[in-house]
DNA sequence: CGCGATTTGAATCACGCGTTTGACACGGGC
DNA sequence: GCCCGTGTCAAACGCGTGATTCAAATCGCG
């Protein structure tokens, strides 16, 4: 009755393709698993057969997303730091090296860019918690490791205000993973990559200023004082 | 068989009281009608009597939550910009009047400041047009005259340079608003408004710098070609 | 008091959800 | 040929949801 069957489930592979897609699109908590297997062509038991449960689906998809930017981010500042050889790295280049793997790392996976950054969105806004425990480890351990470059980089900045500069950038970030339709409301150029380049560095440098706060171009002499608010 | 009853209802202020404290806690998504019914130890009936429908209770909420906010950010606005009479307003103080209602407006409603907060922070990521229509006129035109002002101020940076900025800008006010646990993990001061304040103060400062991008410490003498005019 | 409008409560409806079940089609190895 | 593991499928289960119904309770007011 049936054509012809693939060993190792090829409708495995499209399921998951699907299910990228729609999260991507729509969220998690919005898709159900009748949406992934309605357009995947599949029967709905297929969802518990292969992944075990609709959450075991979701943290497939959530680590498949996020475990190469989150590799690449580590390499890069690894190069970072030993090409300056254990002095603080300029802090445009820390902060490069923490977004571009949002847009480099989408090759690795079956989803289109802009897709790909939006998922990362969405995952991004979950609690840490909800993750599949290896994930949250290693968003902690990554986040651990560039809040202390981006700290030898802004050495006159306290801890607590850094934090707090740095949740603004994540903020930020989120939200133009997420929202990323004004790129066609707003960009001039056509082609895809070239405009998301522009807005990379534009979050590079409005981040970099940020968390500066306009005190010091570049981590030279000038130690002030911390003063705590100013209104 | 009852006690005694109010006229007018008290207990569709009980429950529109409820819907506000689980939504503010818990997003408007995951909380159901049951949910509200239950703590409000009123009937699920009740729900769609006074209010219509879930929706109709969601668009009240979100109504009586933002109003307030938007308001005092205009009144904030004409305020400043009578002080300098038509000159750019300084870049804090616009983004003072546009952040600090956030805070001020809690009286306003049954809700408690941290609440407050959080439920704005729900009602900012929703999708604009998913609010309802009076809502997103409001915030389209508060955003309109807060965008104009601070185009104003930083009179040399381009209007897409502009937009992206104050778009990120827009993304660590909401992380800010959803995520403040970080006030009792990090803070050092323990009452509740003073830390707040402090809060505030450093992302005045973050807004502005990342707007200002580096470049210009004031806006200062160099009045840059500026074409929008509005009244 | 007693009428009419307002408000309540319990039961019910139809629906979508994640999950489970059991039957059945394969196809390679004993 | 038979069997068994791998996939697939339709159907159903149990649950929670938003909404609705209708009778009873309650109150405002003449």
């Amino acid at each position: 009755m049936r054509e012809l069957k693939f060993p190792q489930s090829e409708s495995k592979r499209r399921l998951l393709e699907v299910a990228e897609q729609l999260f991507a699109e729509h969220g998690f908590q919005t898709v159900s698993i009748r949406d992934v297997t309605q357009l995947a062509k599949a029967n709905v038991a297929a969802i518990n057969y292969h992944f075990g449960s609709r959450n075991g689906l979701i943290a497939l998809v959530v680590t498949l997303t996020i475990t190469p930017v989150n590799e690449e981010r580590i390499v890069r500042l690894d190069t970072l730091e030993k090409k300056w050889s254990g002095k603080a790295v300029p802090l445009e280049e820390v902060i490069e090296a923490f977004v571009r793997p949002l847009l480099s790392s989408a090759r690795k996976t079956g989803l289109s860019e802009p897709l790909f950054r939006r998922l990362l969105g969405w995952i991004f806004s979950m609690p840490l918690e909800t993750l599949p425990q290896a994930m949250e480890d290693q968003i902690r351990n990554a986040s651990d490791r560039f809040s202390r470059a981006i700290a030898k980089s802004l050495p006159s900045v306290s801890a607590e205000d850094l934090a707090w500069r740095i949740h603004f950038v994540t903020g930020a970030m989120i939200h133009m993973l997420l929202h990323q339709e004004m790129l066609h409301q707003l960009s001039n150029g056509a082609s895809g990559n070239p405009t998301m380049d522009a807005l990379l560095g534009r979050f590079i440098r409005f981040a970099a200023a940020g968390l500066r706060d306009g005190a010091e171009p570049e981590p030279i002499e000038k130690k002030g004082p911390q003063a705590t608010f100013n209104f």
